[in-house]
DNA sequence: AGCGCCCCGTAC
DNA sequence: GACGTACGGGGCGCTA
């Protein structure tokens, strides 16, 4: 028969390791209504219940620390003195924690005068003898001399990580019983062992490897070739027995515990119920108990029926990226079961962001509001239907992968210059400050240039220039940067608003606010990349939007140079080059386009040069420019009247160059017909990895709304296909780096490029990578090509 | 004071 | 009304 199996908890370790990992990410506290914080209750909880269902142990007891000095901090009063406070919202959740672990009946082991370490080690021989396999849970580094025979420890936070005796030399070098001697020569910060100083990691256990222990190391110091290493044990000789001491666990402690007694037994299910009633734990509650009704709830409400239930094995959330945000030790293994996202699901089925929050795919599915956690599940089974076998291939093969790379981008977080940032920030405070006079000046008094109702009166009303009319619902003249840039050449006051706009622009949202929002843990600027942010399938940025940080002119770019790698490493830009033209030309077969990139042509000459009529070598930078504006337009199904406005040229020349570009590109033409011919049948598009997207107005009365509806159904699947392939993209690179080992890590996606930053050695080796997996994500009608570049700093890499 | 809409401007 | 997809800042009016 086999061995029974006993798992011992470090409760607090683990306890304290995952409230960290949480405060760490920001994550906000988890309180009940009532105020009370419950989030270690849950981490513990949730880590417990992951490990009993994954490994379905025998027996199972968690140690603590008992109150009090301990025989360490006796011999030696600056014990763990390094320690920072325990947060008191944390320490008030350990009597919950003890609450929770009486109505599991399991049992809780500690003993005055000793750590949870000493327990562990009791416990663990005691067990061991009496013929049990026992597995320490544990992120503790001390425990680690423990393993050998029938013990072995797993860390929970290094995604299960299980360590046997050579497991244990791997990652510290040495066998498990000469650990305490490893701590006492390395020391422990965490625990305020001083050990010998100038001996490191690698240098203890190369000494350890050498003489066996430190006892032996110390007496025969004289063979030890390095100066610093023979010095620092023959001049710290108590001070290193000191710590081994500290380092060494006790495995003697008086407890009665018999290891017989800690087999796993049925909980108290009412105490248990009326626990995870008073945290709010409700889909705990709902799981040991699923008849029963959150409190709060109205006794009269009708029960939801229990929706059917989800493939075994499975874990349903709302974003699997939070979820791995707040569970970083899942960053790099989640837990081996399938997920249902049903932020995904819903982004997926509805393509609609606003419709994919939780509140409003409970009022859109749901007969009533529900608490997260009740309504989630619920959601599922609504959604799961609606993805049928192409989009549940999207979901499996694009979102769901990306989930933890967003996670992972996030974590990571970028770093930036402040100071090269509060350099800009003083020059445009000098600006603006003249700028404001100057325009006070000419306005002979003085008021608010933000406004643009205000600006408007000055501008139109008291100055009398001649207004473009007013726009929108509040009938304001319109002051838009086109509006005063035609005004400028006559009318000084509106280069002067340009200016300023600009500069208070740049000021506001980027060179003051990035700084705000530095992590104080790491120093670095943490974005959220929302995979459910854009109809198309892109992904969106806030908190802050990296996606637009500015690029167009000198003082913009001056922003993105405060954007740096690590100390000594270097940033990598990989753009895609016109990757929604190539698309089109993809889509549309038409051969002059896919020639001109076969050919690796400049496409906005050879537009040029087919529009206007005159060879590529006689297109001027002015043609070359109209010929921009309609490639872009084309993209975007521009209208005449659009192009005109945009370029600042008559309606009807626009109209000229458009009929011009569709003589020309007739593939173009065919296929936008065509895409909006399909629309107006099915009603959505279906882009080229089967993501969907509902058009309802392409059948709309009103015409501008249809018109709105036809652009958005040429434009989709360009940018939806465009974004699938990035995210493809970025599947291979990220598995492509994890499979290497290799340190380089993607900090950014913004559409069409993405920013990595690479150590100095890995830096040709990644760019390759990188240009690889991008141009052979897919295998188009044309090349995808993408455009490479390294430096110091964003701007420069580029 | 907080919220939401509007205008405007930044990105791809 | 007029070019697709986003996010965010400031103004300003509404509600409290």
């Amino acid at each position: 028969m086999a061995r029974p199996r006993l798992f011992l908890l470090d409760s607090f370790n683990l306890i304290f390791r995952a409230f960290h990992a949480r405060q760490r990410m920001n994550a906000p506290p988890m309180r009940t209504s009532r105020g009370t914080s419950t989030e270690a209750v849950y981490i513990f909880y949730a880590m417990l219940r992951r490990l009993l269902k994954q490994y379905k142990p025998d027996s199972l007891a968690a140690a603590f620390e008992s109150h009090g000095p301990t025989f360490r901090d006796l011999e030696f009063p600056a014990y763990k003195a390094t320690r920072t406070e325990t947060p008191p919202e944390l320490l008030e959740q350990i009597p919950v924690i003890e609450r929770l672990l009486a109505a599991l009946r399991i049992p809780v082991l500690s003993a005055p005068g000793f750590e949870a370490d000493d327990v562990i080690a009791t416990i663990a021989r005691r067990a061991a003898d009496a013929g049990y396999d026992v597995w320490i849970i544990s992120s503790d580094k001390d425990l680690l001399q423990l393993v050998g025979g029938p013990i072995a420890m797993m860390d929970p936070m290094k995604q299960d990580f299980l360590y046997d005796p050579d497991k244990v030399k791997e990652a510290k070098g040495v066998f498990p019983p000469q650990i305490p001697d490893l701590l006492a020569l390395v020391g422990d910060t965490s625990d305020n062992i001083p050990g010998a100083p100038g001996i490191g990691e690698k240098g203890a256990a190369a000494l350890l490897e050498q003489f066996g222990s430190v006892e032996a190391a110390m007496d025969r110091a004289a063979e030890v070739t390095r100066k610093a290493y023979r010095e620092s044990l023959e001049n710290n000789r108590d001070q290193i027995a000191l710590s081994k001491r500290l380092a060494t666990v006790c495995p003697t402690v008086p407890l009665d515990a018999a290891p017989d007694s800690l087999t796993l037994v049925t909980p108290d299910a009412a105490a248990l119920s009326a626990l995870f009633r008073e945290l709010e734990f409700f889909s705990f509650l709902k799981e040991i108990d699923p008849q029963s009704e959150p409190s709060g709830q109205p006794a009269s409400a009708p029960a939801a029926p229990a929706p059917p239930p989800p493939p075994t094995n499975t874990r349903v959330v709302y974003d699997w990226k939070s979820h791995l945000l707040q569970n970083p030790s899942w960053i790099d293994s989640p837990p081996p079961e399938h997920v249902e996202d049903i932020l995904l699901y819903a982004f997926l089925a509805l393509a609609d962001p606003s419709a994919c929050t939780l509140s409003s795919l409970t009022a859109r599915f749901l007969d009533r509001p529900m608490e997260a956690d009740q309504a989630i599940p619920h959601l599922a089974a609504h959604l799961r239907p609606l993805l049928d076998a192409q989009l549940r291939t999207v979901y499996e093969t694009i979102d769901l992968p990306l989930s933890p790379i967003l996670a992972r981008m996030e974590l990571t977080g970028i770093r930036i210059d402040p100071d090269r940032l509060s350099a800009i920030s003083a020059e445009m405070e000098t600006s603006i400050a003249r700028l404001t006079a100057e325009i006070f000046a000419l306005a002979r008094h003085e008021f608010n240039i933000n406004s643009p109702a205000q600006l408007g009166q000055v501008l139109f009303d008291e100055m009398g220039i001649p207004s473009q009319g007013r726009t929108g619902k509040t009938k304001n003249y319109s002051t838009a940067a086109d509006v005063l840039e035609a005004l400028a050449p006559h009318h000084p006051i509106a280069q002067l608003v340009l200016d300023y706009r600009q500069l208070t622009k740049l000021k506001g949202t980027y060179v003051d606010a990035l700084p705000a929002l530095l992590s104080p843990v790491d120093n670095r600027l943490h974005t959220t990349f929302n995979p459910a942010g854009a109809a198309t399938g892109r992904l969106s940025s806030s908190n802050p939007n990296l996606q637009n940080i500015p690029v167009r002119t000198a003082q913009g770019r001056a922003i993105r140079a405060a954007f740096v790698p690590e100390p000594g490493w270097t940033l990598l830009v990989a753009d895609y080059s016109q990757i929604e033209l190539r698309l089109l030309a993809h889509f549309s077969k038409d051969p002059v386009l896919t020639n001109a990139f076969r050919n690796n042509e400049d496409i906005h000459t050879r537009t040029a040069s087919e529009v206007f009529g005159v060879p590529p070598l006689m297109v001027t930078p002015d043609m070359r420019r109209n010929a921009k504006a309609v490639n872009f337009g084309i993209v975007y199904g521009q209208t005449a009247f659009g192009l005109a406005s945009q370029l600042g040229i008559a309606r009807n020349e626009a109209d000229g160059y458009i009929r011009g570009y569709f003589e020309r590109y007739a593939g173009v033409k065919r296929w936008i017909d065509s895409t909006i011919a399909e629309v107006r049948k099915s009603g959505q598009t279906v882009t080229l990895h089967g993501r969907r997207r509902p058009i309802p107005d392409i059948d709309a009365r009103n015409p501008n709304a249809r018109s709105f509806a036809e652009r958005t159904a040429v434009n989709t699947p360009l940018q939806g296909a465009a974004a699938d392939l990035i995210k493809l993209a970025m599947i291979a690179i990220d598995r492509d780096l994890r499979a290497q080992s290799l340190r380089s890590r993607m900090l950014l996606q913004v559409h069409d490029e993405l920013v990595l930053e690479c150590p100095p050695d890995e830096l040709a080796a990644v760019t390759k990578l990188v240009k690889q997996r991008m141009e052979g994500v897919a295998k188009l009608n044309v090349p995808l090509l993408a455009d490479t570049g390294t430096g110091d700093n964003w701007r420069d890499a580029k």
